[in-house]
DNA sequence: ATATCGCATTTGCTATAGCAAACAACAAGG
DNA sequence: CCTTGTTGTTTGCTATAGCAAATGCGATAT
């Protein structure tokens, strides 16, 4: 019996607090839930049919996340980010993910960088056919596969959770015809900079990139999004 | 019925979630909790004499936090700290805890001065009388003191994830004598250029205190402590 | 019309129960 | 002595039940 060398581990299957985890987090950044959003665990333990048990973990999971909060009486909650907060989160993510691409820019093959242009098509269709809940989806994907080139997995873990407390606020505030920049998408810049081995260079277009996105959002605000 | 406008708010006591929590944080920041040991949530609940529910709820959150892990069979356990890791989570601490210090440098008034004064005597004393863990638990306070005064919360409940993660093994290998440092302690110099409102003298000294303490625990690390 | 009281409902929190998979220990066989 | 099979135990996961506090609503009184 030694033909199983070649089989790979069985993978356990996800519990349900993790599947309604997933589900719960990717409502959260893709802006299927609002900020001020109530999430009463009963209830959403019936729509999806399963017992209140997992759901309450999950929650729970979200908020030590601070992704959701709980109000007095202990109901969870999308909390609505002002403005203060939302700058913090955002010098934190350009501190962060700036050393993550010097990072991934010293590390990254030719073949990473590749696999990176397509992550960044899927943010350039999302942009040309004005599809603001692509644009989102497919940044992040760009992101956070740069974090994983990165090799930083407690850095990854912190942008993870920034992203997550800020995502309901930029999915329900951006609008991705409002962001014609001039000249070239940042993410070409960093790419080319990746190409060329400069960190640096890598920093500053990802700099740039974030700095762009969050001046729509801290206008939204402002204007009384939030 | 107007005599109760200066009631304070009644402060909604802890659930037992909260309490195990706080209970296990405390004993992992303090050393009572070995890198490898294992946490079985029933045996720990018949322990502390509460249901099992609250505990697992607890050591979930502790996971999510990463300062926990799950085994393959889904028991949670203290992990290990391998040294790339540590070394990560020491240069994310002097970043933001640098910023952090630079920031409060601006922001602290006299007395925040005087009151951190304070808690580093305490951290002064475990060194005299070279007591490990007094000076573990004061440095703590005197650090998320600090961080209070910056004002940067999301940035605090970074820190405070990445002090749970490195906690258990810092408190393994921490030993006070072995850091006789030539000089004043970095706190000192910290307090000084706080004093003198001067961010940047203030962030150094933050980061030569970080480093100092750092040093030990690699050392520590590559002699096979992890 | 407004305020107040009371009751039904909602809802988080804790405890308990049952299941299934993993594990451990021991017995039987080679 | 080592392997194999069996059986009892451990343990995480999910569901369910009951409690108590908060809430909401309608009735009643002023």
């Amino acid at each position: 019996m030694d033909g199983g060398t070649a089989l790979a581990p069985v993978e356990r299957e996800e519990s349900l607090t993790e599947k309604v985890y997933r589900s719960l987090r990717g409502a959260l950044t893709g802006g299927r839930l609002a900020p001020g959003q109530r999430l009463v665990h009963r209830t959403l333990a019936a729509e999806l049919n399963v017992s209140p048990t997992p759901v309450r973990e999950a929650l729970l999971r979200l908020v030590s996340e601070a992704a959701l909060e709980l109000d007095a009486r202990g109901i969870a909650w999308v909390p609505r980010l002002e403005l203060p907060r939302y700058r913090e989160i955002m010098e934190l993510r350009v501190e962060l993910e700036g050393r993550a691409v010097a990072r991934a820019t010293e590390l990254a093959t030719f073949t990473d960088v590749a696999r990176l242009r397509d992550l960044h098509a899927g943010v350039a269709e999302g942009r040309r056919t004005g599809n603001a809940a692509q644009v989102l989806r497919e940044n992040e994907r760009f992101h956070f596969a740069l974090l994983e080139l990165a090799r930083m997995p407690v850095l990854a873990r912190v942008v993870e959770s920034l992203w997550l407390q800020a995502g309901p606020t930029i999915s329900l505030l951006f609008r991705p015809g409002t962001s014609a920049v001039p000249g070239a998408h940042p993410h070409m810049d960093l790419l080319a900079a990746m190409a060329a081995r400069d960190p640096a260079a890598a920093r500053q277009a990802m700099e740039r990139d974030l700095r762009a996105h969050g001046a729509l959002i801290e206008a939204a605000l402002e204007r009384g999004g939030g």
